[in-house]
DNA sequence: AATGAATGAGCCTTCATTCAT
DNA sequence: GATGAATGAAGGCTCATTCAT
């Protein structure tokens, strides 16, 4: 169900330059992002972003907000009551594949990676607090597989390395990824990067664990 | 052989840039990085730059062979007698020590990975062309580890999983890594952090390897 | 005798406009003040003064206009009976504690320096016109004091002068002051102050009256 | 004597800014003043003022530091042999004929009026600073005609006195003078105003001194 | 009567680049 | 060989104003 009138089309036209600018964000990232050109990709004035959002910060950190609340609200699609691995292996094909997507899913997590490769440091509050539960959910599961307690060190060497074997498909450019990988881009090929990254941490995993604390 | 006569200091000047500016690019990434700074950096003129390097994408590309060259004349210092997993241990050490020493080597490393987060393409050929023995380097020795083919594309997943797992180091922020880890950036830290990326890699060869090949 | 029904309440938001436009232009001046900031104090929308007053400048002539007949209604509290130099005494202090008293009258007074400090040219009119009864009666004061006539040059230069000593009350920044007079601000320097100006100013008056007209 | 070689034109490119700042500050005000009139009138690019002084802000001190440092090395042209009040004399003379000017000293004495007008806080230090020696040479001088010590607030009263009755000829427009005085603007004009500041001062002066301390 | 939305003109500033010396 | 000087393009932002409802 709708409002029955959406006062004029200023919800429209927010919602129009918060598309616009998740996309722009997600490619150019913050600095490299033109005002003017999100704007004219939401079809209004080059004023506007400023009207609605006060100035470019502000817009990011709405974009941010806007491209997390679409996401959330889905939340992980990954039965409960599958294995720790099996989960582990949902949750890492899940996150590649929004990379290939074109749906908002796929801008937000875009979004995310061009943040964690150029922190801009406005939005530490809504990433920190807005991805914690994400994360904690993360961890759990890791701890599940590893058996380490969430605060030992060696779990949360264990989450860099698997988050950021991920953040490459995201970071780098598609045709240095088809020259590191000598074939072209293809959504199957990122279902065998999924699969190679399940396989290679979850041994990583295992061998973390069974290492002795520092 | 050198020329007899660099003429008059030009070539004192130019090096100078180049230093400064592998240090800035090295910080600030190519977008980020002023020519100014770089010229105020080396002492010299703000015109300076686009004399000797004709324009901002010119000094950036000799930057990189600049720092590249350098690095190069040094080479891997690891003892070529080691067992391969020792040799690999000892180079992810090597690449992760880098990014706390301040040496000339320290920086190339970080202007490789800024490069690798925010692509430029400038410098595809250099980065391509003299990366080639590196990268032939590192995937000779993952081949020994895992026993598969350089062509192979687990290897070449492989690759990729080791080399971003070593990306995070240089590309988040420190502030960023200490609230991840929740504790303060240290060298031992980063040792720790080289030890376990080593063992989460070595157990990740491992069953890389033993899958069978798509 | 009133409109039996003033329209809805648009006559309430006019004047809640004149208020919050007579208080920030009396506060920032003609240039400073900003039409957003105005409405946002009289609880209005941005667009309501363009409404009312077709442009900023309407706005300001009739945020004028409204402050001196709000002024003009209560007239100089001053009995006639007094000898004229006592008359001159107590306009004088209640020319200055007008600064300091955050009343209506204390708004209007500041909006006169204000533009007598930056002359917008846009009140020409009202300025003189409405003021013209309030200047006879300082000037018929002075010529009282004086035995000067209206029209004589010596009478206006020392209108100028004595209008001018009030001047820097309202035009200097408080710190300004403090840093000139060497001590805090406060109500009884102002009062002091006041008794300077009109010891001072009641022997410059004689000492022009004593002087040969031009 | 002139630089043998006045580096190539910069510095009259910079002279002819700091010169046309001073016209336009003066002018409008430090708000009202657009930098873009500025380089146009001095023939520069728009962007002149920022590789010159940095930025708007940076022009206007130095626009004051420009025109204070010419005036102070003509120093005030008054014999220290007269007695205090023929000083006195001709000191005021010397400020309002400065109005007339369009001299530099002229351009110096309408920029200072302005700050005064509408402080911008910026020259602060300058303006103290600078200033302090010309006001002790005025506090000097009224404490010589008056008997009262510099710490006196008689004597600071007196100050704001003089001064603030001098602030008026620069800070109303000459048309509001016109009005005001039912006279059109001449030097003579302003010669006899100057006549009875004097004299109104001089009486002022006395009266102040003889009254008790507060 | 009043407002939310939108706009356009104008401003300051940054920065790579060019030119004359 | 090197530089001081200067420029133009472009960006973000402010603010009064207008339009449709």
């Amino acid at each position: 169900m709708r409002k029955t009138t959406p006062r004029r089309d200023g919800e429209a036209t927010r919602r129009r330059l918060l598309d616009a600018a998740c996309e722009v964000f997600a490619e150019k990232g913050y600095h490299g992002a033109r005002l003017a050109d999100i704007c004219r990709r939401a079809g209004a004035n080059a004023a506007a972003a400023n009207y609605h959002f006060g100035d470019k910060a502000g817009l990011y950190v709405e974009a941010w907000r806007h491209a997390f609340r679409k996401d959330m609200e889905e939340g992980f699609p990954i039965p409960e009551n599958l294995a720790p691995e099996e989960r582990f292996s949902q949750l890492i094909r899940y996150l590649l594949r929004a990379f290939v997507e074109k749906s908002r899913r796929g801008r937000f997590t875009r979004l995310y990676f061009q943040e964690l490769a150029n922190p801009t440091g406005l939005i530490r509050d809504v990433l920190y607090q807005l991805m914690e539960p994400r994360r904690m959910f993360f961890l759990g599961l890791l701890s599940e597989i590893t058996g380490l307690r969430i605060e030992d060190e060696r779990l949360l060497f264990c989450e860099l390395s698997v988050i950021n074997q991920c953040r490459a498909v995201f970071t780098v450019r598609r045709e240095d990824l088809e020259y590191l990988l000598g074939q072209p881009f293809s959504e199957e090929l990122v279902e065998r990067l999924a699969d190679h990254i399940v396989r290679f941490s979850l041994a990583g995993l295992r061998a973390a664990a069974s290492f002795p604390a520092p």
